[in-house]
Order: structure tokens, then C-alpha cells, then sequence
DNA sequence: TGACATAATATGTCTATACATAATAGCGTA
DNA sequence: TACGCTATTATGTATAGACATATTATGTCA
């Protein structure tokens, strides 16, 4: 027994099960948040919140004075963590190993100034390296950071700690945008150690803080790669 | 000018915007809900409301008696949205084609069965389907449904309308898994229009109706596909 | 010193009430 | 009929107050 109160989480999860065992059926209007307070014996407010939660995971629509109704083709969201890389190689069990490949300051390259809205003059710090699980190459990073967003990056040490690690302690974003795509290893397939041509998994992310972008990064990872969430 | 009220969406952004100014550092403790709401002149289930939302989103963490800091490694979620294929390709401006590969009703083979958890006997639908944005393969769809979950999957038509389809009608689910991943095509290469051997970008979803599971399904999609999204 | 009970505290949740806001439905008028 | 105003309604948000719960800090006793 959880509480002799109606909890939110308990209406919520009712709802759910009347959804999911097809009492309501979707595209049908549910019972208003009035008629569900007297029914579960709750305040508005809770029922409110448990119904919020539904709205959220896409299970039902709310539109104000047209009431509530179960979702007819449940867009419902998945989410994914996006932990650093040594944390997710270290929750495998694997030890986590870390190399710079290359550091250097460059005038940004015309594709990635389109792909982050820069000047031409703008200066970048272009890094690569490399992350290993378990002394087997694990991802590829390739990133370029705008130094006039975080100008601290012109000068930061990336041989010990990594640019991921580093910039996440130093600069944090606002908002991200990622992308997922597979592409097959070119100058890459060495470092990974695939073949030329090997099909790799590719993450790109740009992230902003207010409407400056920080970084681009493009994180390869070898075929035998997966990325799982669960919902 | 929002409200003339203090709303939590204007506390929430003050806070969001101290934490990315630096001006409250991460693993820092904030002030308490209190304090807050005595700053901000609003209650304290409304300071708590905004708390809450930037806690689900990462930014900061909180334990009772301990308070609010914030996160040291902000492990951000970023969430995607899992449309219908169709929608996915509408939403793109292209014009959806469905084509149904094959059907039968299978016993499951044991790859299937240890993955979904299911007896030797169990009895599966299996069903292959291409679909096409401005009659391009778009993505190939490899699907297996349990038929002692979903019984009505049995006789189901499936030429006009697909598994994905007629199941977000027919067949909610509680819990789902997703893996993303690179591979080479292999027989889907000619039905996907690419060569042999070419990386390809896989999608699997498992779905579940409380314990018992609905269906895997395989999607498929050539290099040329991106999977985005933005937080 | 160490184990254990106890007090203190910040967050977590619930209630009752009120007002705000979006969107529909219905009415009246041209 | 077409248009626009207005009343209605369900959700959205805010408030004050209360109790619940997890967790830390403290104090007591062996």
C-alpha cells in the first residue's frame, strides 16, 4: 500500500491500463479532469498532474475546452542519455582508455561555417581522437569548437582529459541538435580498425548556448556498435 | 509580458539561465524552495514545479534533506519522436508508398524465441514490407508479431495497411525497446535499390503489453537516411 | 568507538480554491 | 447565409496550507 491518498502516480497509472486494455479506445473523449477527481477521489490539481504526464508521453491529447481524448496514433517519444563516453564505456565494465590524435587552431572550413551559421573569419579549434573500450578502438571523435563562444578552449590541454569532458564542465549549452546516420569508414577505418568501406554508426551533435553554437562533433563508432533506450 | 504572476516557466528559464551563465556552478547547491519562492515571490508548488522540469531534464539533481545541486555532468536526455513511417515521410513532403513483401504464420525460430523471451511452440505472423518516399525505398520494415498476445494479427490484411499501422490501432503497448545500429545490406540490398555491402542504417523495436511480449520489427534504411533530433 | 535510535530538514505530494486562457458553440445582426 | 461578438467550458496555472517521506545530522548507550 502505497498511501491512503489518491496519488497521482496511481490515477496515472488506471488511465494508463484503461488505455491500454482498450476501455477507452483511442480517438475517444475521456472524462474530464472534474469527473475524474470525484471519481478517484482526488483534487483537480491531482488528477491534473497524472493526466499532464500522459499528455507528455504522448498517450493522450489535451486541448482546452475540447477536453481530453486518447491519442489516436500515439506519438509517443523515446529518450536516450547522452552520458559521456567514459561513462558509458565504464557502465559496460570496460576500462576506458583515451588518445589524442591531433589539436590544432584553423579558419573555419566553409562546410562547417554554413552547418554552424559562423563569419568567415571565424577561428576554430579543429581536435580528433580517439576512445578505446577495453584497448578496442570504440569511437572516433571529430570535433571543432568556435572559439569565440569559448574562448577558454584556445588554450585548454586535451592530451589527459578529452574535449567532450572538458567543455561539458566548462561550457555548458542551452540547446543540441543531433543527428544518427550510417556511413561506411574512409579515413577513419584505420583508426577503428575496420575495413576501407565498413559500414560505421555516425553521431553528429552541435550544441548552442543561447543562439551561439559551442561545438560540432561527428562520433564514429565501429558496426558492432549499439545504441539502446528503452521506454 | 507573460503574467503580471510570477509563472513557473519564467522561474524555470531564470534558473536554466544562472546554471548556463555560470553564475550558480555545476555541483553547487541552490538555494531551497523557500528561498526561491520567497525570491521570486511565488508559492512554493510553483517554484517546486520548476525545479521539477529541469530535474527531468537533467540540469540539476535533487534529493530530499539534501537539497538542489547542480548537475555535475549534466546527463542530458534528448528525446525523439517514434512516428509512423508515413507520417515521417509526409511530414518530409514526399509522397508515401507502401509495398507488403511477404506474410505467413510461422513457428518462432529460436533467435526470435530468445529474444522475446517465448516457448518452442509459440506461433508468429512474419511479415516483410517496403516503404517508399516519392517512390524511393525508404525503409524496409522485417516484422514479427506474437500471435498469443495480439490473437486478432492472425487474420489481419496487411496489403493495404501495414503491421506498423493496423498495431498502434489495434494493439497498445506498455514498454518498448530500441537499438539503433550500422550494418552492411545483405539480402534487403536489392529491395532497398543499393549495392551489396553497403552500410545501412538499423533500427529494432520490441514492444510489450505488460509482461508479454507484441512484436520485433526491423527497419532498415539506406545511408541516406538521418535520424534527428533536437533538445 | 561503534551501533542504533531520534530529531531535523528539504523535497515530494495532496487539497481546496481561485483566476487565466484557449477554443468552441451559439446567438444576433447585416 | 455569412460574419462577428459573446457566453460557456475544459484545461492551464497559481496559491496557501498541510502532511508524507527520504536522508542527513545528532545524540545516546553499550
Amino acid at each position: 500500500m502505497t498511501t491512503a491518498r489518491s496519488s497521482y502516480r496511481a490515477i496515472r497509472d488506471e488511465i494508463s491500463r484503461r488505455i491500454a486494455s482498450r476501455v477507452w479506445l483511442p480517438g475517444a473523449l475521456i472524462p474530464g479532469e472534474e469527473a475524474l477527481s470525484v471519481e478517484f477521489g482526488a483534487a483537480r490539481a491531482t488528477v491534473n498532474r497524472a493526466l499532464r504526464e500522459l499528455a507528455e508521453a504522448g498517450l493522450i491529447e489535451r486541448r482546452r475546452k475540447a477536453g481530453t481524448r486518447v491519442a489516436l496514433h500515439p506519438v509517443r517519444e523515446a529518450r536516450f542519455v547522452i552520458p559521456l563516453v567514459r561513462q558509458e564505456i565504464e557502465a559496460r565494465g570496460a576500462a576506458y582508455q583515451y588518445r589524442l590524435l591531433s589539436s590544432e587552431t584553423i579558419k573555419a572550413p566553409a562546410l562547417i561555417r554554413a552547418r554552424l551559421g559562423l563569419a568567415a573569419e571565424a577561428q576554430l579549434r579543429h581536435v580528433r581522437a580517439l576512445h578505446l573500450a577495453d584497448r578496442q578502438p570504440y569511437q572516433f571523435e571529430d570535433r571543432y569548437i568556435v572559439l569565440e563562444t569559448v574562448p577558454a578552449a584556445k588554450n585548454a590541454d586535451f592530451t589527459a582529459i578529452g574535449p567532450n569532458e572538458w567543455l561539458v564542465e566548462s561550457a555548458p549549452f542551452t540547446h543540441a541538435e543531433f543527428t544518427f546516420h550510417a556511413d561506411s569508414a574512409s579515413a577513419e577505418s584505420e583508426l577503428l580498425n575496420v575495413e576501407k568501406g565498413a559500414p560505421v554508426f555516425v553521431g553528429e551533435r552541435i550544441t548552442w548556448l543561447g543562439e551561439r553554437p559551442i561545438t560540432l562533433v561527428r562520433m564514429i563508432h565501429p558496426s558492432t556498435y549499439r545504441m539502446v533506450t528503452k521506454l
